[in-house]
RNA sequence: GGCCCGUUCGUCUAAGGGCUAGGACACCACCCUUUCACGGUGGUGAUACGGGUUCGAAUCCCGUACGGGCUACCA
């Protein structure tokens, strides 16, 4: 049978696509796609006070940019929709008001003040924050409660109820995760969680199950957080369409920052990103960057998110989206957490780099030189460049760095570098270097190196002496790729004239 | 507080009863390089603690400690 393999995203403002959210629908994708299924992408926009326009673009333009775009959503189509869930609503009643008929679910009328009420009287130092659970639902106002005749009076008065889950008293409810093996858990100690809210939308723990099984998911992979709620799922589960239907679960382990949890609100805090791309909190209109546009590719972001808390027992640790998709297995993947490491991230993007050819990098590079401020860039000097620097960049936007001289030429130079060893000699030897590179037919890096060492020796210089200088009058200062290969993407008109500029200088 | 999950170098991890606990990042040293990087070689560095089970435990069991998550008409 077919694998179908869903990942469940709400648009919220608490927050951008961050790490923890990406490798979740990265395992997710891999593993729908080594077994030839289909990876399906959800939006909850359950509480629609907390939707925020524009968040749900946002996620799958970070997918996009991820190369992990769904087989079936609210944007790519499928026949299992509608797929976004305030379009589903009336299905969720249905099944709600099933459970409440089936005396699995209840219907409470306590309001916000009622339930803020319970939680101060209850609390003691035992127990320091009660829950509407078996203990105090018949200290409540539902309709365990009050009769029917009160129910009909309250609703006719116009308020809403909601419909909770009556968790049974004294089971054990245990369940079979992929990673961690089984678990268990006593649904005395579990509360009446809500399903369907006042406004008729379902919360979370009601969409999911009736999703899944509609929708025929086979696999729910989440993050670990949703282990306390599981006894819930398996219990809707089994009192909506039976066990036998249930998808196989997983729940991944947390990625951690440098100090414990890893914020989303905490953006930029950290002195690298937590989001896959650029957020503008929609309330602050704080803009926090993501991995894009800290210089990150692609496909080293998810090679590396792959890596933090999964490995394929070898010692390889650079994949391709194929390899991956290939060796991925859900029972490696780590129980424990996983705290990021922003260093190891940036090798993971250097090899990246490195390992990519100079038409992949291009664009990208450019993009980057054209928002420092470098206009006109020439295709055939762009490629050369990046053929050279590439290999000392662990970021796409280092490449500005490296490479910023071969646009510009310099304004200061290091003249300490130079200064206290230039004399007449030296002079000379430049004068008759730019005279010799004029009349050079043949411009390229070992021609103009043989040259300047040919000179050099004529004037009985050390190469040596005179190749620092060379770099600084070239570059401004001790860094760069080789002389001569920058020479020559320089050409013969600015090499001779950034020569001649410094020697006025020094 | 209660419940759940977890714990191997600073960090990510390998080793799922059996050689001196392996690799990667970071760090240090040396080599390469007439700049700086890349690269190469080597080094420092870990099984949280206490009990069991066993000829033998990082590995299985129990307890303790520590970390994290959940404890909303959020997801």
């Amino acid at each position: 049978m077919s694998k179908r393999v869903r990942v469940r995203f709400a648009p919220s403002p608490t927050g951008g696509l961050h790490l923890g959210g990406v490798r979740t629908v990265l395992y997710n994708y891999l593993f729908a796609k080594k077994h030839g299924g289909d990876f399906i992408v959800r939006i909850e926009d359950t509480d629609q006070s907390r939707y925020v326009q524009g968040a749900e673009e946002y996620i799958f333009d970070c997918l996009r940019w991820c190369g992990l775009d769904p087989d079936e959503s609210v944007q790519h189509g499928g026949k299992y929709g509608p797929y976004r869930q305030s379009e589903r609503k009336e299905i969720y009643r249905k099944y709600a008001e099933q459970l409440v008929k089936d005396g699995h679910a209840y219907y409470a009328f306590d309001t916000p003040e009622d339930l803020e009420k319970m939680r101060h009287d209850f609390k003691t130092e035992q127990n320091t924050s009660p829950q509407y659970d078996h203990t105090i639902r018949m200290k409540m106002r539902n309709s365990l409660t009050l009769s029917a005749d009160e129910s009909r009076k309250l609703l006719a008065e116009g308020t809403r109820p909601v419909i909770r889950i009556k968790m049974p008293d004294q089971e054990t409810v245990s369940f079979k995760d992929m990673i961690r093996g089984d678990v268990s858990f006593d649904t005395s100690l579990v509360d009446d969680k809500v399903l369907l809210k006042a406004d008729g939308m379902p919360t979370y723990h009601l969409a999911v199950v009736v999703d899944d099984y509609l929708m025929q998911i086979s696999h729910a992979f989440r993050g670990e957080e949703w282990l306390p709620s599981a006894p819930v799922h398996i219990l809707l589960w089994k009192y909506l369409f039976g066990l036998d239907h249930m998808p196989r679960w997983a729940h991944f382990p947390l990625i951690l920052g440098p100090n414990g949890k890893l914020s989303k609100r905490d953006g930029a805090k950290y002195g690298f990103p937590v989001f896959a791309m650029r957020w503008t909190d929609p309330k602050t209109v704080e803009l926090t960057e993501g991995f894009k546009e800290k210089g990150f590719l692609p496909e080293a972001f998810i090679n590396l998110l792959a890596l933090l808390g999964w490995n394929d027992g070898t010692e390889q640790e650079i994949f391709t989206k194929e390899e991956l998709v290939e060796k991925f297995s859900i029972e490696r993947v780590h129980s424990g957490g996983a705290k990021f490491d922003y260093e190891k991230a940036k090798w993971f993007n250097h090899e990246w780099i490195k390992k990519s050819g100079v038409g992949s990098l291009e664009s990208g590079v450019r993009n980057v030189l054209i928002e420092k401020g470098i206009a006109g860039i020439d295709d055939v000097v762009l490629n050369k460049v990046i053929g050279l620097v590439k290999d000392r960049c662990s970021l796409l936007t280092d490449f500005y760095d490296q490479a910023y001289f071969f646009f510009k030429s310099p304004e200061n130079w290091d003249v300490d570098a130079v200064k206290p060893k230039w004399n007449e000699a030296k002079k000379l030897f430049f004068a008759e270097l730019t005279r010799n590179f004029e009349l050079n037919p043949d411009w390229k890096a070992t021609v103009l190196e043989n040259n300047f060492k040919e000179i050099a020796a004529v004037n009985e210089i050390k190469p040596g002496e005179v190749l620092l200088p060379f770099r600084i009058m070239l570059v401004g200062g001790k860094f760069g790729p080789a002389v001569f290969d920058i020479a020559e993407v320089l050409g013969k008109e600015e090499t001779i004239a950034r020569i001649e500029k410094a020697v006025s200088v020094f």
